[in-house]
This record gives C-alpha cells, structure tokens and sequence, in this order.
DNA sequence: AATGAATGAGAGTTCATTCAT
DNA sequence: GATGAATGAACTCTCATTCAT
C-alpha cells in the first residue's frame, strides 16, 4: 500500500490546520457511520469545506484513513517503544503502562480509538491487502516485553510469547470495542480506572481465585 | 437489520445442496478479498453458478454474510449455552471448553472463522447498523459463566464480569486472527494444543511467574 | 495500449446486435460532438440502451473508440494489402484504387470516416500515447507500392518514398476532412469521381501544365 | 469562439515576457502531452508560475492554446499572403515557397509546428465547434493561388482548386506530422531540402515517370 | 431451476477557474 | 503582479439487483 500522503507538509501553519480540520471531520464521521459507509462529500461538510478541498490534502477516501490512522498510531508505538526499552521498569509494569495508555486514549479520543481499531485494525482494508497486520509492530513489541519478563523471571516462562501478545492486545482492543458499543463509553474516570485493574488482574494473575501451584 | 433468508427451505434436497455450495463458495472468497472487494458475481463464478441464481437462494449479498454467520454461528452458541448451563463443571473449565471449541474451529475451519470474525463480529456493518453487536449473546453467555464462578468462589470476586467476559473473547479472537495471518494457521495438532494451553494459563491463572497471595 | 475488447465474442447473435449497435450509436455521436465532448450517457441515450451496459460489451470509453477504429480500419487494411500484393496492377493504378476506397467510403459511411480521421489518426489519443501511430500500417503498405513501383521504372525515382506515403495518404485524408466540414461531404456521386480524378491527376501527374522534361 | 484574449496588451515590456514565458512553455507541454491531457498547472510549472497568474495574462486554458495558435499562424498567413499577391512569381514557385515555409518551420519550431496541427487544425475543439476550419483562410489563399496559376496556364484546367488546395496542404501537414513522430524530426538540414524537393515534385509533376502528353 | 443481459443509482476523482491575501 | 488554497460541476466507472427467456 502507499504511503500516507505528506502533501505539502505544513507549507504554513494554515496548511496544517487544514489538514487536521479534515482529519478530525473524518475521524467523527467515520466513527459514526463507518468508513464504507461515508461519502467523500460526508467528510466535506462535516468539515466545512468544499468538497475538493480533501483531494488538495490527501491523496483519496483511502489516504485520508491511512493518515488518521498514521497520525495517531505513531504516538501510541512511540509510547510503548519507550516502555519497552525502560530499564527501570518490570514487565508486569511495562504491560500495566500500556493498558493505561489504551484505556485513557479511548477516554480522551473514544472516535479516534474507535476508527482506528475498527476501520483499520480489524479492517479487511488492512488486513488483507498487505498480508501484514498494521498492528504487527505493536505485536512485537509487546512480544519483546513478554520475552525479557520470561527471561528475568517474572513472566511465566511456559507461556508462548507471541500467543501472550495477540491475546493481551485483543484483550484490551476489545474491551475498548464493546465499552464504546454502550451509549456512554466510559461512565467516569471512576469506571475508567476499575477497567485497567481489571484488565491488568485478569492478564497479570488470571481469573481464577484459587492460588497457584498445587 | 432484516433476519437472514430461509427462502426455500429445502424444498428439495438439491436446493439444500445448491444453498450449501454457494455458501462455502462465498466463505472462501469472503476470506480471500474481503466482503467488501468481492462481487456477487465472484461468488458465483467461484461456486460455478450464474450470478442470478444467487437470488435464488439469498436476497442480496449481504444476506449471503448474514447466513453465512447465522449457520456457523448457531452451532457455536448452542455449544456455549450448553456448556453455561452444564451443573458438572467449574467456572474454568467451562472457559477451557471454549477456548477449545475456538481453536479448534480455527484448524478445521479456517476460513470461515476468518469470515465471521472480520467481517460479521467487526465490521462496521454490524457493530454499527445495528448498534448491537452479532456477538453480544457470546458476550453474556462468557459473563453469566465468570459471574456464576465468582459467586462459587472459583473466580476471582474483584474483577468485573463483563469486562472480564470481552478481554476473554478478544483474546481468542485476536489469536485467530493474528495465527491467520501467517501462512500457515495452525502449524499442526501439537501447536493447537499449545495455544490453547497458553490461552488458558493467561487468562485463568496470569502471565505472572509469582505466586498469588503471601 | 490496450487491445480492444473482444468480451463475449458473438457468444449469441443477439449480443453481436447488440454490440454493432452500440458502435454504430458512438460512431454518431463522436462525429456529432467529437470523441471528448460525448459523455458515455450520450452514446447510451443514442444507442437506447442503459448506460451500463456499454460497459457489458466495452471496457471503456477510450475502448469503444478503439473498436470503432479496428472493427472498420482492418477491412482497409484487408483492401490495401490485396492491392500491394497484387501482380497485375500497375503502382498507378495501385495507388489510385487507395484514393477510390476512401472517396467510396467517405460517400458511403461519412460518420465513420470522420470518426476515424479525427478522433483516431489525429488524436493525441493516439498519436501520443503509443508513439506508434495507428496508421502506419497504412503508410507502410503504401510507401511498399510506391518503391516498387519505383524499382519497376513506373514511377519516378527521385523521390523518397516515405515522404511519398505521407504526401498520398495526408492529401487524401485532408481532402475528406475538408469536404466533410462543408454541410453536405459529397453532393453526389458524380462529385466523388470528379474528385478522384482530381487526387489521381494531382498525385500522378501533378499540378503543373507543363511537360516534363526539357 | 471567442477571440484570443490580448488582456494588457503589453503595459510593460515585463508583462509581454511573461506573457511569451507562458506562450513558450504552453507549446512545450502541449506538444509533449497533448492538450486535453495537460493540466493548467502543468503549464505553469513548465513555466516556472503559479498557476493562478496564467489567468492574468489568458481567459481560460482554451485560450492559451488559441493565443499559441494566432501568434504564430499569423505570421504564416501573412507570408502566404505576401506570395499569393506577388506579381512577379509563377504559381508553381508560390507554391514551392509555401512548402519551404512549411518544412523550415518544422526544422526551426517542431514543437510549435506540431501544436498547430495536432491541437488546433486537427482538433475537434476547432473542427467541430466553430464549423469553420481554422485552417481555411488558408485554405482559400492557396486556392486562389492554383485558380490563378489555372488562369494564367501554368497549372492543369482540369483539376479541381478547392480539392488541390486540401490536397497540398494535407500533404504537408502529414508529412510534418509523419516526420515529427520519428524520434528525430529532420535529420539535418539536408534532408529538410530533400523533403522538400520530394513534396515539389510530387505536387507539380506527379509521382509517375512517364512524360506527360501523348 | 437457471441464466446472464440489462439497468441505473451511486461514488470517487479530476481539474478549470475563482478569489482572498 | 503574484500566489496557491478553495470551489464544485462534470464525468467515468462499478456493481448490486432485476427480469425476460
């Protein structure tokens, strides 16, 4: 697939504000009535502008989800490549920082989330066309994070670490999916905050009550 | 959204047969392009059929989706719903026999846990359109289980039911999909069975090496 | 460039009818409107059928022209080689059997002829894209007469006989173009003899009254 | 049409520069690309502008092509007038002159040459839309020069003006457009005489050798 | 039951032109 | 004069669906 597009990067700060304008327009709409389902000409006016106006900005329909996507996930990857390489820090810590960071961008920017795992993530869009999962760098990552706790002991050494992964993510992206399904994504910060312990509970010592070992 | 066709309910045997054929044709391109990208008339050719004799057996091509889920999807509930109500077994092995009923799909079925996955339970077609979730019965099936187990003292009592319940599926799901991905789903019978394992020891008894409790 | 379509080659007689009249629809309204001012709706309207459809029997816009062009400049083509290779004919009398086959057809089918020098010989369309100029076969063919005429002592040897081809074919083509913009291209039959008799006198012997030689 | 635009007339030395700035790259793409397929920003860029300032100094894109085309064919017209009104030249050596003026140009401005013929002579934007031939008035001029050359004896009775005028003006255009499409236009200047020496004979005394007469 | 020609609404994209700066 | 962001009409092509045979 291409490139998202960097046309005429922030030739001016107008530019950019554009840009974003459009962005955000986008991440409302399709948030709201999904991807396939919103015109070109939806983003327009959610946004304000002419319709041709996108095609100064982006490339197509499809660069504008690549960017939305792109602009964000960047930030996210750039946060838990930073945990992962923390010296400082266990990997139970590691993971626990990263269901926080999941769970407060999804109080903060709940369409943004939203798009990002449904339109993209989960997407045929992405996941066929290029036989590599968008999602695969976060993967590693967290795989990594997993493979050095196993290796300092304070990660079961039994579990497969690529399974961990898959299974620690999709726990967390749909927790983050059927939270938004309900009217009001996250009730409080109060409810917010009961999600992440329970996440970290469930993935740090599983669900059962009775205690390891015989 | 409209309940999926029973046009024709086996009026013969043929029609039944005729039904199935461009059913498991359409799983199959359904997993190979995506929903989106594949035309009636791909399915048809794939099930070497005239694409009109589609609306034979379906109202449109979103029924043919539609059906495709509720015929796979049907088994599987009715599994759940047994496996829920079943007296004999403990909360985590009830969790154990679904995992196993997933993974197991995965090897016998592939494609067509592909289909349903993304394209019914995450495509925007149905979270959105309908504003409940094709999965939510599984949902509430996997939370009575972990709520019942709490209240048997099996499961732990501080984590809520049904985040619980989503980070369970997502789990599975995420593991599907991302085993899909490589070239070969399931390498055999043996890596089946380690992935199960490690499901399960993640999500019943944690990735975490340390005991619980002093 | 593409080959033009050959989709469903006469599978019945009734999608050869179907084809012919969608060709001849275009090949009207391209000589009404030209090729670029006539939207692929005028050529349904005309031709009666839906605007889809023109899409069953051709690939494109672009593709009807070009079939417009092969399905009529290859019976040419068929003529003029026969003419090349035939023994008997003197390089006069070749050459003015060319000049008879257009007048004819300029009499006979103006629409198509017109099509075919303006949109396609003319056309950047052509001209540009493929480097190689549609006609050139035509000019190939002609420039293989004038030199053997040249080596049989029939006609002068001075000249080069591919400025010879162009000289020929582009007084033809002109003269038809020329004629055509007048309201009515042929008065009458007896105009198109007076014409050709024009083109042979000119191309033959040339304008000039006087003898040759001293 | 409208006429050409002459917008600010050379309020200064510095808009006539622009304006020739604009005119020269315009050939330039236009011969490269083709006019339909060249964008006014395409134009511009070629020009070193902004595309907005090509709408100072022209009314619309169609008008720039005209501007390419009057500029230039003026000048043509003007020599060919001159010729025809010169008392002092035979037909026959009118004629030779028109065809030097020709292939010189070709030699000195391919590209400008090529414009003419392909986008504005041959064009259905001219053709088609104004009913009257851009070409024509010299059409007319060359007539009257054969009609005249009739008149006075030098050139055959029998032969029809208006077709001989279509005929040597097809025949050069072709072979302009014949020899542009060759990677090289004209070799050099040697063989620009031969063409022209080919085209003078061919013209006024035929591509046949025998003598004329009986 | 089966076919595939026929339909036409719908959507993405292009690009000439305008205009505020 | 000069710029290029902004506009939106125009147009091609796709494809789900219908229907005569």
């Amino acid at each position: 697939m291409n490139e998202p597009s960097r046309k005429r990067t922030t030739s001016t700060d107008v530019a950019a504000d554009r840009r974003k304008q459009i962005l955000r327009a986008a991440v409302e709409v399709f948030a709201e009535r999904g991807f396939h389902r919103t015109r070109v000409s939806d983003i327009a006016k959610h946004a304000g502008v002419a319709y041709g106006l996108i095609y100064h900005y982006f490339d197509s329909k499809d660069d504008v989800l690549h960017c939305v996507f792109e602009d964000n996930w960047a930030v996210f990857m750039k946060a838990i490549e930073g945990l992962r390489d923390d010296p400082d820090l266990g990997a139970a810590d590691k993971l626990k920082a990263i269901s926080a960071l999941f769970i407060d961008a999804l109080e903060v920017a709940p369409a943004t989330i939203q798009v990002i795992i449904q339109e993209v993530a989960r997407s045929d869009r992405f996941v066929q066309t290029e036989k590599i999962n968008a999602f695969n760098a976060a993967f590693a990552v967290i795989r990594t994070i997993v493979e050095a706790g196993q290796d300092r002991g304070e990660l079961r050494p039994t579990i497969d670490a690529e399974v961990a992964a898959y299974a620690f993510f999709g726990a967390l992206e749909t927790i983050c999916t059927g939270l938004m399904l309900n009217a009001v994504p996250l009730r409080d910060h109060r409810h917010a905050e009961r999600v992440k312990e329970t996440v970290n509970q469930i993935m740090l010592t599983g669900l059962c009550a009775s205690t390891k070992g015989p």
